[in-house]
DNA sequence: CTGCACTATGAATCGCTAA
DNA sequence: GTTAGCGATTCATAGTGCA
């Protein structure tokens, strides 16, 4: 194969390669999908941004409402000063508010912000500090428009004296004003279980692996043309946590971006992460050729960050 | 058969009836329990008791430290006027608190008090009514131990301009003190297919996970996990939305009541739900064993949920 | 191309003990 | 009293290699 064909050529290898059973077709689209996403990435000039800092002063080099989304997991508060972020539950708010006040500046009036976070359980009480944080975000002029729960597929075990496992985790969902930009039918799924008759018919393990091998989106949304019959989703996501990388444990699945930036962002957008980590969500937006800007404080994640970015590059192209 | 059988008798009748594929020991086993529940609500006396009134006002008259559990969906908060309740979302935790504060005198020191509650959405935000009720129940002096999620396996499709079908609300845990009584192993669950291969042989990793101090492991104690047939659940309730009675709409599905009431209290033990509606807690807890007071506002609540109880009552005898 | 066996690991929490 | 450290406890899923 070489290295670049065009849509037609691509199609025939495809057939050829698959055979009649129908996987044919989801390979041609898949591979439109595909090329579109190169083209976009060539024409638009996408371009992936990891700064290395403290949000605070980063963001305020960034542009009156000029990010489209902003989706981010920060350090949850936690007791202990050795571990990444070190904020103490009670000081959490003071710490965030001037974050999110230059955030709330950066962010176009009808884009969003998404963030993960999770309250720890701690001396027998859940601590209460994401529910202040929300309070005083609506305070700070953020409208709270949604709770998203993230329903863990596969959670870390444990059971306790007095609790269960925690399986969920908070996806706050804010905006600037009531008028935003949501891309509803970008998101929408197969209904139940026809759909899931028809997947089986089809390859499981091409599926999968094609998928797995170089997460450039082949076979990711094979839901998307199958399902003719698809149907909006709800405010539950149910995914599992990811365990593929080697060199640092990802905060969130690939798939927990992806489907925020499908929901609120159309390509060539600008997607914001101001607690980039190891930069999933920055891989993800170049994947689905939207701009992004990333923030991380710890040089150490910032080198890897630019290393996944760069390695699924060759990928793509 | 007749309307008492000694368990020998029944279970001789159960063998007959059912053949040889081994269903008997299960119907034994049922019958077993049946019985026992019988026994139960005879011997130790098993009180259903609803009352008509403001919980307010009634709770007044229940005595300290009586109440094992308190399980209850209040109504939620509403700005339209001459719906069920009508309190208004601004209004809600003021509302709330002198009726929390007569429960928290009734809970005995090692009962717990489990509130579904779910905000709406409201001109585009979700109201902060309950995250404030929170942050109130705990300065009265509760402690908020968990928030359990009840994840509605059945949600129907649903979309709006600007979010999608809300397919979960919370469950919140309270207590009076860090020491209350859970007893876990009541609802622990089958376990995953995957545990027959995986304990057969035990892989190289969790060998390995049980010897290196790495934190939490796996393979620690592997003695426990031999024979295991069922494990304990999370914190996250995946049931549908599954409505029994025909008469009224929006109480939740028994298993809701039941799983709390499992986890929280043993037979004998009493339940109250000052918010009893059509009496859907207090029905489970007959059924289980468990004395239960109801508090209703409603006259045509309060028959129904007579109506329900003594119904269901017929049916167990 | 399918199915099976096997590997790897994920934002955890509490109670006890020692300082 | 108060805090820090450490041990004990607990499942389910995705990915990989090979027959």
């Amino acid at each position: 194969m070489k290295e670049i064909l065009t849509i037609k050529e691509a199609s025939e290898w495809a057939s050829g390669y698959i055979g009649k059973n129908g996987s044919a077709q989801i390979m041609r689209l898949e591979l439109e999908d595909y090329y579109n996403k190169i083209l976009t990435l060539r024409e638009k000039k996408i371009k992936t941004e990891i700064i290395l800092g403290d949000c605070k002063d980063e963001l305020k080099k960034i542009a009156d409402n000029s990010i489209d989304l902003i989706v981010t997991s920060p350090p949850y508060a936690d007791r202990r000063k050795n571990t990444y972020g070190g904020i103490t539950p009670d000081k959490y708010v003071d710490w965030f508010l001037p974050r999110s006040k230059e955030m709330l500046r950066v962010l176009k009036p009808d884009g969003t912000f998404v963030l993960n976070i999770k309250e720890k359980a701690e001396n027998g009480e859940r601590s209460t500090y994401v529910m202040e944080l929300i309070l005083a975000l609506r305070k700070q002029g953020w409208l709270w428009t949604e709770e998203f729960i993230w329903h863990k597929k596969n959670s870390y075990p444990g059971k306790w004296s007095n609790r269960f496992r925690d399986a969920w985790e908070r996806l706050l969902q804010f905006n600037k004003t009531k008028k935003f930009n949501m891309y509803q039918d970008a998101v929408k799924v197969p209904i139940g279980d026809w759909a899931n008759d028809r997947l089986k018919n089809l390859s499981e393990t091409d599926k999968i692996r094609d998928n797995a091998k170089n997460g450039s989106g082949f076979g990711k949304n094979i839901s998307n043309w199958l399902g003719k019959d698809t149907v909006y989703p709800d405010n539950v996501l149910y995914l599992s946590t990811e365990c593929n990388n080697k060199n640092h444990s990802a905060a969130f699945p690939d798939a927990l971006p992806e489907w925020f930036i499908k929901l609120f962002t159309k390509e060539g957008d600008t997607v914001l992460d101001p607690f980039a980590g190891s930069g999933t969500t920055l891989r993800v937006a170049k994947k689905m050729a939207r701009n992004s800007i990333g923030i991380e404080i710890l040089p150490e994640y910032v080198g890897l960050a630019k290393f996944q970015i760069n390695e699924k590059q060759l990928n793509l192209f």
